[in-house]
RNA sequence: GCGAGAGUAGCUCAGCUGGUAGAGCACGACCUUGCCAAGGUCGGGGUCGCGAGUUCGAACCUCGUCUCUCGCUCCA
């Protein structure tokens, strides 16, 4: 345990020193459980979501594209039960430490009664507690505590703080008069957009179900503690997609989502020892099958990404809130329902997170420690640097031209500062697949060496040759056909 | 939000019982060299997280505050 937080601090460390991930607003001493990418980082993340995107969309022929708005009208998150179960009245013990939720202490003493056979007394109880909590009068739950001698289950004691709300979604108002300005929120997932919009697509795409749509996007979640870097943070981006499916057969679907999505993160080329599927035993209210992919990070197995079968919860719900009908006719079996969904939900600054652990490699050589990120060549920031060994001779010169070719294919960079191996280090760090070498034998005839990070080893070919060897191992080709 | 620990140069850290900051690496220029973090010379860079207080004098002592780390809690 010790040592694997030793080694997720490396990586922290490495995020930071190499430009892939900063604290949001250092200069200000930081946010806390904000993060911004960095010039490394934001070529991975947006490689990643391409990655992803395109393995959805252009993969699928049944699976089309959204980006729907970050605001949205706030009667979506009523419907979604977020207002309902993104609020928590919480309540902390000042002897044992611990906090608890004030409503579920008091729904605990209720069952306490009704064991006891005092059902009148229970039912009693949770009407009043259920008064309080609409009224938001969080005092009054504090008292009802009290009088009702509940104690914290640990240290025994009822010395309690204050009962306060706290809210998980971030909340602003639209208008720019404050008087008649409406309080919206800041999404705390994407999956809402693609179903308010599931109508639009379907009817102007003429999709048949089964379909999905997919979407990237920015959400917020206002959580109460945020830790573990990049894991868990207040803003971050959700990559989904919601499959539409006829009723009853959404668990065939959500086996295959499940398999499909687990196929697509070991094409990452992350060691299958570290991913495993979890199933949830306890399943939220619009599930009716549900499990996580989980990466083993240095703090343990997480999640990554979830699979869920939501069943008609979401568009029964819109349907009833906005008071539109949301059903399709499936021409097939001729008859009307509300779609099932199979949702797989992936969070892209988890993926990253995973990336960096994955790819982050100390490897001993015979006289020295060497450092690297083996990132999967199609997602490295940058795809090769060119050298010229000395910076004379007209070997920068040739180095240029190179770059100038390259550079119209791939992210390519050019160096000539420090001693070679420093260059090649300093490429490692950083996880630049290739590195090409211009020497003096390259002036006579038109030959570089070209090293490979992982193995070092060296090669000399053609120059012109130079921009299908990197593009055999840098495109999204080879991923697909693993999918 | 509670409890514990931490914050000095880009990084890793020194800095004695208080006497107004150093090293190595990194970075930049030049010279020498040329295939895996080379050597030499020179140089840039810190209001010691921030704000008060004590003191003739604070990186150091006291208080507050911010941020980070760990634990509790929460986690669709």
């Amino acid at each position: 345990m010790n040592q694997e937080s030793e080694i997720f601090k490396k990586i922290i460390a490495h995020s930071k020193e190499y430009g892939f991930v900063f604290p949001s607003s250092e200069l200000y001493d930081g946010l806390q459980a904000v993060y911004d990418y960095g010039q490394n980082g934001v070529e991975v993340k947006n490689q990643l979501k391409d990655l992803w995107y395109k393995s959805m969309v252009q993969m699928n022929e049944d699976i089309v594209g959204l980006d729907s708005a970050i605001f949205m009208h706030p009667k979506i998150w009523q419907a979604s039960g977020h207002v309902d179960s993104f609020n928590d009245p919480l309540i902390d013990n000042k002897d044992s430490k611990k906090r608890y939720r004030a409503d579920v202490l008091i729904e605990d003493k209720a069952a306490e009664y009704e064991a006891e056979g005092q059902n009148d007394k229970a039912n009693a109880l949770l009407q009043k507690m259920g008064e309080l909590l609409e009224n938001e009068n969080l005092d009054g739950l504090r008292e009802l505590i009290i009088e009702e001698n509940i104690k914290c289950p640990l240290s025994g004691s009822s010395n309690w703080t204050e009962v306060r709300q706290f809210n998980l979604m971030f909340s602003t108002q639209m208008g720019s008069v404050s008087d008649d300005s409406n309080q919206i929120y800041l999404r705390p997932e994407t999956a809402q957009g693609i179903f308010v919009n599931y109508l639009n697509v379907q009817k102007t795409g003429r999709k048949k179900i089964p379909f999905g749509i997919a979407q990237i996007g920015k959400a917020f979640r206002n959580e109460i503690v945020a830790r573990q870097f990049i894991f868990r943070m207040r803003e971050f981006e959700q990559m989904e997609m919601q499959f539409f499916v006829r009723p009853g057969t959404e668990i065939e679907w959500y086996e295959a989502w499940m398999e499909k999505r687990m196929r697509w993160h070991n094409a990452l080329g992350i060691n299958p020892e570290n991913l495993r599927m979890h199933k949830h035993e306890k399943l939220a209210h619009y599930a009716n099958a549900a499990s996580d992919i989980e990466f083993k990070f240095p703090f343990g197995f997480k999640e990554i990404e979830g699979i869920h079968s939501r069943t008609d919860f979401d568009l029964s719900r819109h349907m009833e809130y906005s008071r539109k009908k949301i059903s399709y006719h499936d021409p097939e079996i001729n008859q009307s329902y509300t779609p099932y969904v199979v949702e797989t939900s992936a969070g892209a600054d988890r993926l990253f997170l995973m990336l960096m652990c994955h790819s982050y490699t100390e490897e001993q050589l015979e006289d020295k420690q060497r450092i690297y990120l083996n990132l999967p060549p199609f997602l490295a920031p940058i795809k090769a640097a060119v050298f010229p060994l000395v910076k004379k001779d007209g070997l920068p010169e040739m180095a240029m031209k190179i770059v100038n070719d390259l550079k119209m294919d791939f992210k390519v960079v050019y160096e000539e500062q420090g001693a070679i191996g420093k260059r090649y280090t300093r490429q490692d760090l950083i996880g630049t697949p290739f590195c090409i070498t211009v020497d003096h034998e390259s002036l006579e005839n038109d030959t570089v060496t070209i090293r490979e990070r992982n193995s070092m080893q060296q090669e000399r070919v053609k120059t012109a040759a130079l921009a299908e060897i990197i593009g055999n191992k840098v495109n999204n080709k080879q991923f697909f056909q693993k999918l």
